[in-house]
RNA sequence: GGCGGCGUACCCAAGUGGCAAGGGAGAGGUCUGCAAAACCUUUAUCCAGCGGUUCGAAUCCGCUCGCCGCCUCCA
């Protein structure tokens, strides 16, 4: 398989260092408020690659962390006074609250930057001994010039960047872009005794000194948000190469920025949605299904109406699962041959090599969803014809185990269809309890038996207007919630 | 100013040399007591524009226009 790989600028086959094992380091977040959408698609894209690794029957380790001390920390606990462990481990919980409703599953090892400050400490020491990094008045610096190889993830060049000048100038600094590996701390502000006097590490050590312990100096992929590429893993890739004097990272994998209007959704614009917000609208399926419907490293515009489309892919999947369900219940088992038969077995038996072949190119999540809404269009397709007998129950069977698994992949299509319309119910503020929905149903059939249309009518309309639709079938009447309304 | 990316139908979106996936919306139809769902037909002789390479390009090269990102904290 192939993965884009920063660092080379194309795409590259992944080939692990350790036959069949993959290490893969993602930068998580910094725990001092409550994560917006964009954090979502990054914890989202690193959460399918390494299902589908897994899938694809590598030994995955994967770590991701938490900066759990930096300035904004600190900022944060002045605001809400409390202290900045509190402020910590506030946004922590928020964070896992938020993504475990999102369907990320926890990593192997979730470090956390204070948790690791001796071999942070061990790390900046050693820098300093090499040659690569300065003590001034209790800060340590690392010296940009010393690493010849700066720039090389980033395709930047010292010199170039120093003439586009919007670096800050420190004159205790050898070069201007010369960065923190150990900050010392101000009175009142949380330290660590260090070599070097009371202080907290930089922010970019920490990556380094939590993924090489996990991970090992060398290891496949290291991920993150595209605006992490510079400075942050510009700096983590030099310090830890002048540390180690060996290849840090394999694959740099970078996913693409949420906008708004086109324009990048970030904090400081103020142009974001929490993710808590947008899941008081939308089950977190459709926001997965959102995301992964473009491919990672293109940008996504993000909008309701788009959120809303998503909502209406998922509907036709369930939609498709209940017709292939009472199809199957209802299956007398005689023998018809269908015309179609031919078509849809050939897709179905198609399928997964046509959805790994996307994977495998770079992840590409929106052709494999493309892929697997021609089968649910063949299984329908299938369905309409009304075949019967075994193999018909096979070719059906089959296409739903064939669509679980893709789903499991991306962790979409993980309800039951009650449980969907449920979440359906709760996310569209359907205001009527299920038993009154039963209730007018069965009024309704009762009208039906004496052929009184309009009193049928009547009820349809009804239910309508509180977003639940009817569907009349032969041996009863369903109903389920109106996505589109 | 430097570096990078993008521009595909009404909307979203795959496709990076061989006759333009998929989803949504619209229109017409089949089915249905009425519906819904589903299915069928239909909506890009063409992929921002111009020029070039090639038997052949949305896909490669050049230029132009437009949009965006990074160069400061940022997923």
């Amino acid at each position: 398989m192939r993965v884009y790989n920063t660092l080379t600028g194309k795409k590259d086959e992944l080939i692990p260092i350790s036959p069949n094992k993959i290490g893969i380091y993602a930068c998580g977040v910094t725990v001092y408020d409550l994560c917006h959408i964009g954090h979502a698609r990054s914890a989202i894209v690193f959460d399918v690659i390494r299902r589908y690794l897994q899938f694809k029957g590598f030994e995955v380790k994967y770590i991701r962390n938490f900066t759990d001390i930096d300035d904004k920390i600190i900022n944060r606990s002045k605001q809400e006074g409390i202290s900045w462990d509190a402020v910590a481990k506030k946004y922590t919980d928020e964070y896992y609250r938020d993504m475990d409703r999102l369907g990320v599953r926890r990593a192997d090892v979730e470090p956390k930057a204070t948790e690791h400050i001796q071999e942070i400490i061990a790390s900046v020491k050693g820098l300093i001994d090499k040659g690569y990094a300065y003590a001034v008045d209790g800060d340590v610096y690392f010296e940009v010039s010393k690493f010849t190889g700066y720039g090389k993830l980033s395709k930047r060049d010292i010199d170039e960047m120093l003439a586009g000048a919007r670096v800050e100038v420190d004159g205790r600094k050898k070069n201007p872009m010369d960065f923190a590996l150990w900050k010392s701390s101000k009175e009142g502000e949380p330290s660590w005794d260090s070599p070097w006097g009371p202080g907290r590490p930089g922010w970019h050590i920490e990556c380094s000194a939590m993924s090489t312990k996990h991970l090992g100096e060398s290891f496949d992929i290291h991920g993150g948000g595209a605006d992490l590429i510079f400075p942050h893993h510009e700096n983590e890739l030099a310090q830890t190469e002048a540390y180690t004097g060996k290849p840090f990272v394999k694959y740099w994998i970078h996913n693409g920025f949420i906008t708004i209007d086109k324009e990048k959704m970030s904090k400081s614009l103020g142009n974001f949605f929490t993710i808590r917000e947008i899941l008081d609208k939308f089950d977190p399926e459709v926001v997965r299904f959102f995301l992964l419907s473009t491919h990672y490293r293109s940008p996504i515009e993000f909008s309701d109406a788009l959120l809303k489309e998503a909502e209406v892919s998922i509907d036709r999947y369930y939609t498709t699962i209940i017709r292939v369900a009472d199809f199957l219940k209802a299956d007398s088992g005689a023998q018809k041959p269908s015309a179609e038969e031919k078509a849809m077995e050939e897709t179905v038996n198609s399928f997964m090599d046509r959805f790994k072949e996307a994977m495998d190119d770079d992840f590409n999540t929106a052709l494999a969803v493309g892929h697997i809404f021609e089968l649910i269009r063949e299984t329908n397709r299938f369905l309409d014809t009304r075949p019967s007998g075994p193999k018909t129950q096979e070719l059906l069977l089959k296409s739903r185990d064939m669509l679980q698994q893709a789903g499991s992949v991306l962790n979409i299509f993980n309800k039951k269809p009650e449980e969907w319309y449920d979440a359906l119910m709760k996310t569209k503020n359907v205001p009527y309890p299920k038993a009154d929905i039963l209730e007018k149903i069965a009024q309704r059939q009762e009208a039906r038996h004496k052929k009184d249309w309009a009193a049928a009518y009547a009820v349809r309309k009804e239910l309508e207007l509180h977003g639940i639709i009817l569907e009349d079938k032969k041996d009863g009447t369903t109903w389920k919630v109106n996505v589109s309304s």
